[in-house]
DNA sequence: CCTGTCTTGACAGTGACTCCCACATGGGCG
DNA sequence: CGCCCATGTGGGAGTCACTGTCAAGACAGG
């Protein structure tokens, strides 16, 4: 089953917007580029361009967001008897050998984001709702008392991640 | 040696815009509260308002900060011989004792960042340079191979930290 | 008292968004 | 094949968070 016409055109346009916009920000700086400027290089009027994205910090940290999900999935994908922290782990190193695939856009997102102002260039490596489904799937799997599962699965998805966003940043600038 | 007249006008006056910004978020939400408004409440100008605060943003997260900056006092305060992700811990959690002693501004604080748009709700326990700060002190009490101390001491850090706020978080809403 | 420095308010301007409205466009139905 | 309505589009006006400039006022030091 395949999805509509109109469907497939608003991704495509939605991908286009995307992807102009990180060549944009790579070349021009995050800050130099204004939405308008992306909106024309793309070839729509600006009421359009909102219409298909819901800001410009999203089309940056976006795209760091949706290779994060795949954390989400590598996890779903390890066995279910591992250690569940040993689980992250992979799942967290599998995204980066995978990362490693489409390096044109990657590196188009380094320097985006490198030209990007600190209080952006904290990396999310996950998006709100991916990081919720992760910490529900690791309480899944985590044993001890029932009643603080959910609490502790939370510390543990949030300390790993942020220790596995530190480390890109160290690879990052 | 005190500060010279002006200086503490100055500091005066940016104390009262936070106190004000802070009620004025708790009372009608984030969102619906222009800076114009905290002007208007203080007395003063648009121009003046922003002559005295970098951002809308920080009068949020700076309150939370500026405590936050108690960690690293405590962290400070801690044994140097004493192992350094146990004073981590002994310094965050210090800071919970000690932040229940104005509890009216904390109660506004509370209030303010429920009604936050979600992207600031990620709290953020320490600023930039505090968490820096943090980092390089850990990485003086570290041992092991002193090539990789830094990043060990941020990942330690960091990880600590996003642990204590989803702890956090949990409490808050 | 007076002079240079600091501070202030008014104003204009920019950029990210939001809302609205009139118009086009294209896909499903008769 | 042609009509109709849902959906998409551009344009324009408006809001809000900032930024920069400018002239006038306040204050400290000589």
């Amino acid at each position: 089953m395949t999805l509509s016409l109109r469907q497939r055109q608003r991704d495509a346009l939605r991908q286009e917007i995307q992807q102009v916009a990180l060549r944009l920000f790579a070349e021009r700086g995050f800050d130099a580029v204004t939405t308008d400027a992306i909106a024309a290089e793309v070839g729509i009027s600006a009421s359009t361009f909102f219409r298909h994205v819901p800001s410009k910090e999203q089309l940056l940290i976006g795209f760091a967001e949706r290779e994060g999900a795949r954390v989400v999935a590598n996890f779903r994908a390890r066995p279910a008897d591992e250690d569940p922290t040993a689980s992250l782990r992979a799942a967290i190193l599998a995204r980066t050998s995978q990362l490693a695939d489409d390096n044109e856009t990657l590196e188009l997102w380094r320097r985006a984001m490198a030209s990007s102002p600190a209080t952006l260039r904290r990396a999310t490596l996950l998006g709100r709702d991916d990081a919720e489904e992760l910490v529900r799937l690791v309480a899944a799997r985590l044993g001890g008392p029932a009643a603080s599962v959910e609490l502790r699965a939370g510390v543990l998805v949030r300390a790993t991640l942020a220790a596995a966003e530190y480390a890109y940043e160290w690879r990052l600038v």
